[in-house]
DNA sequence: AATCGAATGGGGGTTTTGCCCCTTTTTTCA
DNA sequence: TGAAAAAAGGGGCAAAACCCCCATTCGATT
């Protein structure tokens, strides 16, 4: 019996190109074809549409992969996700893999590449490149302090992308200049910034901001 | 007789399901696939290679969309290319359609309009969808006042994206900080930017700068 | 030969930032 | 309830950024 495979992304094309090239492999089929988390988790009411694996994009609308595969592990746990992504930070991927992915594609890799992947994600249990495994082994190693930011600052740092001085962002934000300069400067400790680019590249790399 | 299409896009996954999809059209044969526009330009010095048209992605390491694209109008000018992108800014767009693109599809296509656009584009020349459109046209009305930058203004532009002083800047470019401040001054002017953050900005959505 | 315009560099000023120190108020929690 | 930890705000200072106007050089133009 051929393995059911459900493909989520939110681009059309890729969506339906995904799914013709899984099709042709010979021990799979598409049950689902999705394009964002909450579609794909809605169709799952319906058992028939269960898969055994799912090729999930990361940057979606409504629903992020990261997320979907985070409820998908509490939900269905016995469900494989593999992440299929164009060009990712290391960070996403990380989180991506901590959310209960069992699998990580790039955007170079050839369709026997992508069928081996899907084997062997049914067969072990998982699938990791050697970008991946080298990406794991690295991450352990590296200070994983995770800087967590409050919820005020991550309303300020969007505001430091812009051209606005501080003066001004405390106005939009009802706070004392002084306070704003407070925020900075913890922000700037924590990080390890040396000013308001760096600051700007930070939001951008991490996602808080869309330049 | 099939039209020959040739497709190029370096994330090989998608330059092989875009070419499956389109082998699965009646009208069309894929002819050519090609991880660069390096790669795709050497290919047509065979002739059985050459295509009607190229599904043609911007991003690509060696030779990019834009520059293929220009290059190709030159030396085939036959051949029709229809851009095929994952998110791209106003500006990549209508460099493209400048170099010659016949047809630009989105990310969110169906398979469907991708096979209509391809019998449009041999058909008629041309394939837009209504965005596209608007966007051209938008392009005539808005002052297209073409700021052009000089190569000097470029490097210090890449270099202003960092944590860097404008002191260091001049250190690292052998000059005076007084004339990178007069870059500085002159690009603030052109652009109408009121600080450091704005030209970060606007270097990274014009594609001066990868954060 | 005179002129223009770039590219480069400078003087001097104000504003903004970055970085110390500190106090008051509010929240949390043992 | 009382101590501790946050969040919010402040003073002051040096460095950096910003914004004027101006000088020299050098090659291209006419």
């Amino acid at each position: 019996m051929k393995h059911k495979v459900a493909v989520v992304d939110d681009h059309t094309l890729l969506l339906e190109a995904i799914g013709g090239l899984v099709s042709d492999f010979e021990n799979f089929e598409v049950v689902c074809l999705c394009k964002n988390g909450q579609e794909f988790l809605n169709k799952l009411k319906i058992p028939s549409n269960i898969p055994d694996v799912v090729l999930m994009d990361i940057n979606m609308p409504l629903l992020d992969g990261i997320e979907t595969t985070a409820i998908l592990k509490e939900q269905f746990p016995k469900v494989k996700v593999v992440a299929l992504s164009v060009e990712e930070n290391e960070k996403t991927i990380l989180k991506m893999l901590r959310a209960g992915a069992k699998g990580y594609l790039m955007k170079d890799t050839k369709k026997e590449i992508l069928e081996e992947a899907l084997n062997q994600v049914i067969e072990k249990g998982y699938y990791h490149t050697n970008t991946i495994s080298k990406l794991l082994i690295g991450s352990l190693t590296k200070d994983e302090t995770e800087v967590e930011l409050k919820e005020r600052e991550v309303a300020f740092i969007k505001h430091a992308c812009t051209e606005m001085t501080y003066k001004e962002i405390a106005e939009k934000m009802f706070l004392s200049p002084k306070t704003i300069e407070g925020y900075r400067d913890s922000i700037y400790e924590k990080l390890h910034l040396k000013n308001r680019i760096g600051l700007v590249l930070y939001a951008i790399r991490n996602g808080l901001f869309e330049p």
